[in-house]
DNA sequence: CCTACCGATCGGTAGG
DNA sequence: CCTACCGATCGGTAGG
């Protein structure tokens, strides 16, 4: 009776991306700190030694976490950066990509970590997604330069760009997925909120 | 030579008071998981059992921050929301009182302690701080509607003080002490970027 | 990837 | 408020 060994899954098993999506979820709920390798490890359905077999330290699951977050940030909105015929359209494209990373399923973990517990890497990981982070805010900088070329906003400075980042970044403290707001309507009211209706032709 | 124990401080200790601003600092620098009874002990001096004569458990020291920080921050806001003559002075009044706390040497701490690591208190005591939040947040909804009445905004919903508050609270990721702004400075521009200019008379 | 384990450190306490 | 300490837990490793 003594069963062959079955290749147990036939989709290929990629246990690292497991552990960087746990690892991921548990940073973003409990924070890094108070997240330990054993609470990863039994996400996944390890013992608590074998994350070390893919990772060297927990440092490094930090920073995979952070490095997909910020490189799903940014290719979701350089997508949307020029799928529009105007740059309001441009903008508000935006505004749906990145709270659609930040608080949609599939992103919301990694970018909740990028924005929170990235001050527990190290000076030279920091740097790195730092150096990320720069690409990306120039996108929106030029987002909101076409804004006001266009002679809807007044205001299209670097500290207008960060009131912008901290209105959208805040939406992870009190949305929730199943409240009376979709991201759609959060991302149309904010830039109503930053630029007035839009005019009917 | 036995020198008679002299009263060692002619200021009152408050030793707890210490305790507070040592943990705030901390928590603050390090988050609240990463910080040792033995960080805060050291930091004001005592060893590290020390602290339990003051504090029943770090979760209680944790309490004593974030609600020093809530408080704090209400007293300056409610201080200058009727402290000018037009809905306008008021709320950039509002403004700067509560980046006043939010950057500032003496509020800072608190404050910062308050919006990241309040998680970390267990359903209780968080629901004793959402209770102050409430109140919080009621002034400044009033101060948005009595924006709106005065026809220097449109939009003074819900929604649109929460992105306000991540305006506001962004700072704390970009604001640096030493930089070109001043809080000042920032709270002028913000009130500028949501309302425009003020009009000369 | 598991078993078995290590040294370090943690929050907290007893007794003074 | 200190001394001395405890049990639990942590990140990480050796050897398979």
């Amino acid at each position: 009776m003594a069963a062959l060994k079955s290749k147990a899954t036939t989709e290929e098993p990629n246990r690292r991306a497991d552990i960087v999506r746990a690892a991921g979820r548990l940073f973003h709920e409990k924070g890094y700190s108070a997240t330990t390798i054993r609470d990863i490890a039994n996400a996944v359905g390890m013992r608590s030694g074998s994350p070390f077999y893919h990772f060297k330290t927990k440092h490094d699951m930090l920073r995979a976490v952070v490095l997909e977050g910020i490189g799903k940030m940014t290719e979701a909105v350089a997508k949307a950066a020029n799928s529009g015929k105007s740059p309001r359209a441009n903008f508000e494209a935006m505004l749906r990509a990145h709270l659609g990373q930040l608080l949609g399923e599939q992103g919301r973990d990694f970018a909740a970590t990028l924005l929170h517990e990235s001050r527990h890497l190290d000076p030279q990981e920091l740097a790195e997604v730092v150096a990320f982070k720069d690409r990306y805010e120039v996108m929106w900088q030029k987002a909101l330069r076409d804004l006001k070329g266009a002679g809807l906003i007044a205001d299209d400075s670097q500290v207008a760009r960060l009131f912008l980042m901290g209105a959208l970044n805040w939406t992870v403290q009190w949305y929730r997925p199943d409240g009376p707001r979709t991201i759609e309507q959060i991302a149309r009211q904010l830039a109503s909120f930053l630029i007035g209706k839009p005019r009917r032709p």
